[in-house]
DNA sequence: CGAGCATTCTATGTATACATAGGAGCTTCA
DNA sequence: TGAAGCTCCTATGTATACATAGAATGCTCG
């Protein structure tokens, strides 16, 4: 209506993202990003008139949120962005662990060895790269991403992927808590290189076990971090 | 996934069912039961007027259906019931595996004894229950959900818990295929007899041992009857 | 002054009308 | 006759109007 399709910036992309897929995608990222805080409410007509949809594909939206376990309906309260507590977290984790053991198990059996070298190559510079501020950091990042996805491509199985998926999409809204600690990123840098290198040499075993204690680890450092600032870290 | 929607069990309610909900329901009974076989166009506006609901709450149900896993969307030609591979078979059983067995360690050590206990004189009794027909199998299969219900309690963790219900509701598609061989129910009594022993026995490793071994048996099983009739086996 | 109740208001649940894209089938031209 | 283009049609995507339930609130009565 008093939008036109003409906000398409890349060249090329004909798609016509529909406005379900955009209220989605914001939604999400500014829940995972904090700016939408736990516990807030949030109401159709309020956001389809923020985000500039109508409520029809707002609540398309929300019903995906909800799905992700990112969204919990109230009876008759409306939504409420789901609470992050301290058990949450560690039953997360209790997840987690199971389901990256087992697949970087697999990935250590499936794997195809030319992936996780130039994997090993880009984790050796870790460390400069976290040298380099923030936009080393980011960088840092994206390169557990692309490890994540190596795994996931080794794997090459679509349960497996949607279950961690949906766990790393509770993460990425731990992740902000322990954010930005050089210390906790070398060692963890350290960490994947031991899983990564147990994954080359097809030891199942210890891929496992390496992820198991990289695993405890993380896990660590995030309580700790929380208990630097029990207050709610909003942005 | 967990939701949180007011469930009304009890007798004598009739009214309070919202339209999305039923079609969630009837759709999801009919993709397990295999009425609606894999590969089967969903159309909005027929599946709507079939059911009795305008297509406003019939999309929600389909969203759920899309987020179970059930129905997947094709580009541009509506929507499908997903199909159940061999390969998938497998991979859902490769997940499956992670998630009890971790599940199983967790209950071993958590767990209340006089729950299973309970169950542990309900799965010495399950042969003659299995003698007793078709209502017999039916209490038999009831018997196995008690126990599901059982270890996720006793794991009291809500991420696994979800991930256990997404893979369970993909089993109940495959159970369909390897159903009334008894024989092998009576194994798998025996199974999960022995499963139960060790977490009784707070021994975590055998728990976790004994369901890995179970899980085998049974995707061992699965796979054989496939083999036997490997036609769709549409009611 | 407090408790119970009715009212009202708000936010979700539902139905329907309209816009649009993508494909199937027909037509037409070489 | 075959292929290419066009048209129509169907099914989804979106917007909006209406119904309804639940909660907050204010009013009234004891």
């Amino acid at each position: 209506m008093w939008f036109v399709y003409t906000e398409t910036p890349t060249v090329g992309m004909a798609a016509p993202v529909r406005a379900s897929e955009r209220a989605y995608r914001q939604l999400r990222g500014e829940i995972l990003d904090g700016i939408l805080t736990p516990g807030a409410g949030l109401l159709e007509i309020e956001q389809s008139a923020r985000i500039g949809v109508s409520r029809t594909p707002l609540r398309a939206a929300i019903a995906r949120l909800i799905a992700d376990g990112l969204v919990a309906g109230r009876p008759g309260r409306g939504f409420m962005v789901t609470e992050m507590s301290v058990d949450s977290i560690r039953e997360l984790y209790e997840v987690r662990r199971a389901l990256e053991e087992h697949a970087a198990r697999i990935a250590a059996d499936r794997r195809d060895p030319a992936v996780f070298l130039a994997l090993r190559d880009q984790f050796l510079a870790a460390p400069e790269l976290l040298a380099q501020g923030t936009a080393g950091l980011h960088r840092y990042y994206d390169l557990i991403d692309e490890f994540d996805d190596a795994v996931g491509d080794a794997v090459a199985n679509p349960f497996l992927v949607g279950a961690l998926a949906t766990v790393r999409t509770h993460l990425a809204r731990i992740r902000r808590l322990a954010r930005g600690n050089p210390d906790r990123l070398r060692s963890a840098a350290t960490e994947h290189l031991l899983i990564i290198d147990a994954i080359i040499a097809g030891d199942t075993s210890l891929a496992a076990h390496a992820t198991h204690v990289h695993l405890q680890q993380s896990l660590t450092n995030v309580l700790a971090a929380i208990q630097g600032q029990p207050t709610g870290p909003v942005a």
